[in-house]
DNA sequence: TCATCTTTCGATCAAATGATCGAACACCAC
DNA sequence: GTGGTGTTCGATCATTTGATCGAAAGATGA
């Protein structure tokens, strides 16, 4: 096949002339002496063959691959990645907040009024940290999560209080523990008028930023005092690798069924399945709990960072490959 | 400036999306967040600042790169360089000989009356014998440079015959050899009826096709009788590096005038101003001579291989570095 | 604080690109 | 030779891209 060859040829030879040359493809036919169309099928070649190779030299490239490659393989709506190279981990929190501040924003430049609701986590509290001030009254905004601990303390990381001030919106609360004392205690809050009507609001919402919880000894559930050490020992017994809302799930995201459980008060993630869920997490430790969220597919959208991407990318494949 | 740092981070973001993910500048808007005009301006800046680097993996690309910088150094209309990685260094001549039959047969394609000069050499033996039949009895082809040697024998390589031969066209030969005996008796063979016509019919020429020749021991003028060595030494001490048509020329491409050269016969270069010149010749050791037509300002086109034009290219940036 | 200057942004239009389709061509079997 | 068949080629149109220009926003200095 030596006709192929010098198609080949011609191929690299349109190839260099469009991309390194940057003539336009009528030139090209002229130099080459074919028409145009036939430029455009040997470009095509060239490309198809893998003779033009593209590099962006630039450390964000490899974020990008990140995200494409989670954002196709778990049909998501939009996957954003931050750099890990902004040197302390301390700025790449800062990196992963503004990134998801600017997904934020989308929402609420619009004019029209708008329903919102936030899940909690530092994650989620930097990120409306990250925003700049804007007017919009109109907007509402709820909590997902109850505010208030076990010791009744108070949530010290909710996101709803400090976006309602920075825009003005109206602000809807759960005034409840994350996990109740009991399961009837928990069926007697969900019948509270209030409980209900901020429920309501949280099901008319168009998007919900939450973040993704770990389920182990560095569980921000545990730290704060939401959950017992023996409550996480069950958990964690139970498979649990990471939490949405609350909920603890599985490494393959499917919901975790035990005495703990049972006692959350969040709204059920199924609810989400009509909305835009959007989880906010960074950090190779959170990677496990992110993947578990992004298996059992509960989500839509998901901003992280490079550590955690690449944790992601790398065990998924791992895992497909022994599949 | 960090502002300008957030901005190379959006450029790197749309070029990626962009050149990698080949997505349409509508959709990187919509992603990134910006308007598509703005799109544009974050790719503009991303190639301004090379972070989008396109490289073509084919033998082809080094050839393209040298070709273009000697089309732009000399003025050139076009240059063409064949590669050097063709295996034996006879194939790589046919390579050359194909590329300039490709260049050759866009005039013969024409069905418009059409008037082509051809030169003598291996080159353009070769070249001709590359080119497929095509029957084209309207058109004239002329040689410029005498065929008969100084004893009378016939030059070997006279493309024109077979040119003719392979379209059906008219033929015009010079019957002179290329260097005359005497002053007196070059102006008597200009004075030639048949001398005078054939003159006339190669100045209607569009285009001429000639050789480059060495001027040193391995000269073809020399080897093939039509100079003397007594000649080819005045010559080699004149300065001379390569001639075009049997005018010799030194380094800068500027006319030896010595006692043998006012006795070429062949018609003189400046007519050729008018017209497109195209040279062809390849080969390390040609380059020098290559080089001097080109300084000269001679040719309106070049075909050539890769030995040659990289001795070219680096030569002439080496003088261009310490001018 | 206001006027002005610079810079940036987005609407609009021209150019270039990619895709589709019918026609021509060559190849092959009959 | 002849008809079928598969492939290639070039005209045409929709989409995408690049460039220009006016308008708005922000900076600067009086």
């Amino acid at each position: 096949m030596d006709k192929f060859e010098v198609k080949l040829d011609q191929a690299a030879r349109a190839a260099w002339l469009s991309y390194v040359g940057g003539r336009t493809q009528d030139e090209i036919a002229a130099q080459l002496g074919v028409s145009r169309p036939g430029v455009q099928r040997l470009l095509a070649l060239a490309r198809q063959e893998g003779l033009v190779k593209v590099r962006v030299d630039h450390p964000i490239a490899n974020c990008m691959a990140l995200a494409e490659a989670i954002r196709d393989r778990f049909g998501l709506e939009f996957c954003d990645v931050a750099p890990a190279d902004a040197g302390t981990s301390d700025s790449e929190a800062r990196y992963l907040a503004v990134a998801a501040a600017e997904r934020l924003s989308r929402y609420l430049d619009r004019s029209e009024p708008l329903t919102l609701s936030l899940g909690t986590g530092r994650s989620v509290r930097a990120t409306v940290e990250a925003l700049s001030r804007i007017d919009r009254p109109q907007h509402r905004f709820v909590s997902l999560v109850g505010n208030v601990a076990r010791d009744g303390s108070a949530n010290r990381y909710d996101g709803v209080m400090i976006l309602a001030d920075k825009t003005g919106g109206e602000r809807f609360l759960l005034p409840a523990p994350v996990v109740a004392g009991s399961v009837s205690e928990k069926e007697a809050l969900r019948e509270q008028t209030l409980f209900r009507a901020i429920t309501e609001v949280a099901r008319q919402a168009e998007a919900a930023f939450v973040g993704v919880g770990r389920i182990d000894r560095q569980a921000t559930l545990f730290q704060d005092h939401f959950i017992s050490e023996a409550e996480l020992d069950e958990l964690i017994s139970g498979g649990a690798v990471g939490e949405l809302l609350g909920w603890p799930m599985n490494a393959q995201g499917e919901l975790v069924d035990c005495s703990t459980s049972r006692r959350v008060t969040s709204l059920p993630l199924e609810m989400f399945l009509e909305q835009t869920l959007v989880a906010l997490a960074g950090g190779r430790d959170k990677g496990p709990a992110i993947l578990a969220a992004l298996r059992g597919g509960w989500l839509k959208g998901l901003v992280t960072d490079e550590h955690a991407a690449r944790f992601i990318v790398d065990t998924e494949m791992a895992a497909r490959e022994s599949a």
